[in-house]
RNA sequence: UGCCCGAUGGUGUAAUGGUAGCACGAACGACUCUGACUCGUUCUGUCUAGGUUCGAGUCCUAGUCGGGCAGCCA
């Protein structure tokens, strides 16, 4: 399999890169680093796909590495069930294309006090994923933690309080809203804002030691009250939260906020392009200002900013789609129906194609909206090239082929991909009684109907023409079975075979198929814009998943979770890696083939 | 009524002072033992007004419209 994708794409070009290239070209930094740093308070999605194929893209194309960093400084909303969902996540993503440049450390490991050109630092460089595969005494890592730097983000805080540039500030969160003032309307300083350093030094230790309460002080950076950049309104570094940390324990009550941890834990890795969303824009000069208020010895990371990704007819943000998961109107963070990673995979979106797409739509500073049918292109196209063709009937008709003796198998010869190079076959089973779908069969046809009709032809996929004879019906009306002669010299290598019919369907035997659960899954909203709606909510597509008993082609009973498979005419299908069994196997609808004749 | 950023077909994106291109989409057609795939044709665009220049999508000014910023979230 292709390391990019299955089927060619551009090598990636945008503004991103080509300051990235720049700094390569004046060998600006020892080496490229990236890093993507997920927050561990959900599960990772489609857009944050865009930033893993951004971070990872980078790293790759310039022989560098990029470290995958959990953004842990809250411990009020973090939880290892999320870290786990996004290392699977991430490594699937990546998998046969980036994973060589994917960053973890030893485990366990912590920045370490070093000294550069005679200046103190601290460091904890990544260890590439081929690094760590090659060495011979094998090292467990681990994905980086911004809580793992908790004593060095505490030094460097000491470390502001004694050049004068962060102050303890007494006010409640109330009064430092009040202070801020507004984005037309300066703010004014905290009565606290020049106290004498061993004040603050001694005032902050006491809130390390757990001597005040949540909200009663915080450590706060000493810039400008009058900024017109709200960010730089001496923004707090620390607050006082008397909680454990998910991974850090207990011995923290004092975490620190993210703009003072998310660039010094990206210097403490050696990143040397920290990218992030548009949202951070105003944040930027704050990133710049703790790292150039340090006077530190190596070269510093610099942050740009790109648009986030907005597919139409899906929600991104993790807040509602956690909406959608606690309401219960799907079934979990890995419904197949979710933009998450986990949902996709579990659909059978190959990696691949989530890969294309998110490289295909560019990157730039402005937002803007993807329609949807960008991502399904990018998914049939993946596809289509190596998905593996089989029969099955959705809505199975019975159809009985009248001139062929009951207990007679005749073997027909099918192709299992007609995009490979050179495809290979399997035997089909041609019985007296097949099933035909439903929709294949119209008593009263439309115009330019191609399909099964009284007294009409089709060709049965890889087998022969038929033609219907009789409409059998219950007292109900309902078609109990149709009626169909069989025109055997039509099959493939008989006298007839290059005889043409205008419609060729799809068939499963009756006597030799197995059934299925099949799980036809359809977008979750009606409007391409739900989030913009006053309620998401009320534009759930009641339709977005049906669930149909199918008749399949036998050889699918050795189906495996990786496999994926063109059921002919209708889509590509996955089995569910979590609710199939052999005894129950469950298909999910990838997505249906490009149907023109539905319009 | 502050500061910052942006604006290219229906959508996404390219053109880095010199032929507005590519992709998705749509329409039509060819091919077809998948109404798929593939192939062909067509469709629609530089927000407005000034200015600089031999020449402006690109540079300048103003306007219009859109986005962002006042968490002890990230």
């Amino acid at each position: 399999m292709s390391a990019e994708t299955i089927t060619p794409a551009p090598a990636p070009s945008d503004f991103i890169r080509d300051i990235v290239a720049g700094h390569v070209a004046e060998k600006r930094y020892a080496q490229i680093v990236t890093r993507f740093p997920p927050e561990p308070n959900g599960y990772l999605h489609i857009g944050h796909a865009k930033s893993i194929c951004l971070n990872f893209g980078i790293a790759r194309e310039q022989g560098g590495v990029c470290n995958l960093r959990f953004d842990d400084t809250n411990p009020a909303k973090e939880e290892i069930e999320y870290v786990e969902s996004i290392v699977t996540d991430v490594r699937w993503l990546i998998a046969g294309w980036a994973d060589h440049c994917l960053g973890f450390k030893p485990k366990g490991a912590k920045p370490s006090r070093t000294t550069v050109n005679g200046q103190p630092d601290y460091y904890l460089g990544p260890v590439p994923q081929a690094e760590i595969e090659n060495r011979k005494s094998k090292i467990e890592s681990e994905p980086f933690f911004a809580s793992d730097y908790f004593d060095a983000l505490y030094d460097h805080a000491l470390e502001l309080i004694k050049r004068g540039k962060a102050y303890v500030c007494d006010l409640s969160p109330e009064d430092t809203e009040k202070y801020r003032g507004a984005p037309d309307k300066p703010g004014r300083d905290s009565p606290f804002r020049n106290r004498r350093v061993a004040e603050n030094l001694d005032l902050f230790t006491r809130m390390k030691a757990g001597e005040f309460p949540d909200g009663a002080r915080s450590l706060r950076s000493k810039i400008d009250m009058a900024s017109p950049n709200m960010w730089l309104r001496d923004p707090l570094l620390y607050r006082i939260r008397h909680l454990p940390h998910y991974h850090a324990g207990d011995k923290w009550c004092i975490y620190p906020l993210y703009d003072y941890a998310h660039c010094l834990s990206d210097y403490l890795e050696g990143v040397s392009h920290s990218l992030c969303s548009l949202e951070f824009v105003p944040h930027r000069a704050l990133y710049d200002w703790v790292l150039e208020s340090l006077d530190l010895p190596r070269p510093l990371p610099r942050q740009y900013e790109f648009a986030k990704l907005a597919p139409t007819y899906t929600l991104l943000s993790k807040r509602n789609i956690l909406r959608l998961v606690q309401g219960k109107t799907v079934a979990g963070w890995d419904d197949p129906r979710l933009p998450t990673l986990s949902g996709l995979r579990r659909r059978g979106i190959p990696a691949s194609a989530l890969r294309k797409f998110v490289t295909g739509v560019g990157v730039t500073i402005y937002n803007s909206v993807t329609e949807i049918a960008v991502f399904e292109h990018a998914v049939r196209e993946e596809l289509n090239a190596l998905a593996t063709r089989r029969l099955a009937v959705l809505r199975p008709v019975k159809v009985v082929l009248t001139n062929i003796p009951a207990g007679e198998v005749l073997e027909c010869e099918a192709t299992n991909n007609p995009q490979d190079e050179n495809p290979t076959t399997r035997k089909i089973a041609l019985t007296r009684e097949v099933f035909i779908e439903a929709d294949d069969f119209a008593e009263v046809p439309p115009p330019k109907y191609f399909r099964l009709k009284p007294g009409g032809e089709v060709r049965l996929k890889y087998a022969c023409i038929i033609r219907c004879d009789e409409v059998v019906k219950d007292s109900s009306g309902a078609i109990t079975e149709i009626r169909c002669t069989a025109q055997l010299d039509t099959r493939s290598g008989q006298p007839n075979a290059d005889k043409k019919v205008k419609g060729t369907i799809h068939w499963v035997s009756a006597a030799d198929c197995m059934e299925a659960e099949v799980r036809l899954y359809d977008r979750l909203f009606t409007v391409p814009e739900p989030a913009a709606e006053a309620d998401f909510l009320k534009v759930v597509n009641p339709k977005s998943l049906e669930v149909v008993t199918a008749r399949l082609e036998a050889s699918l009973a050795t189906a495996k979770p990786a496999d994926r498979f063109q059921f002919e005419r209708l889509g590509y299908f996955a089995l569910d890696p979590k609710d199939s069994t052999p005894a129950k196997p469950v298909f999910n609808r990838t997505i249906t083939l490009k149907d023109t004749w539905a319009k």
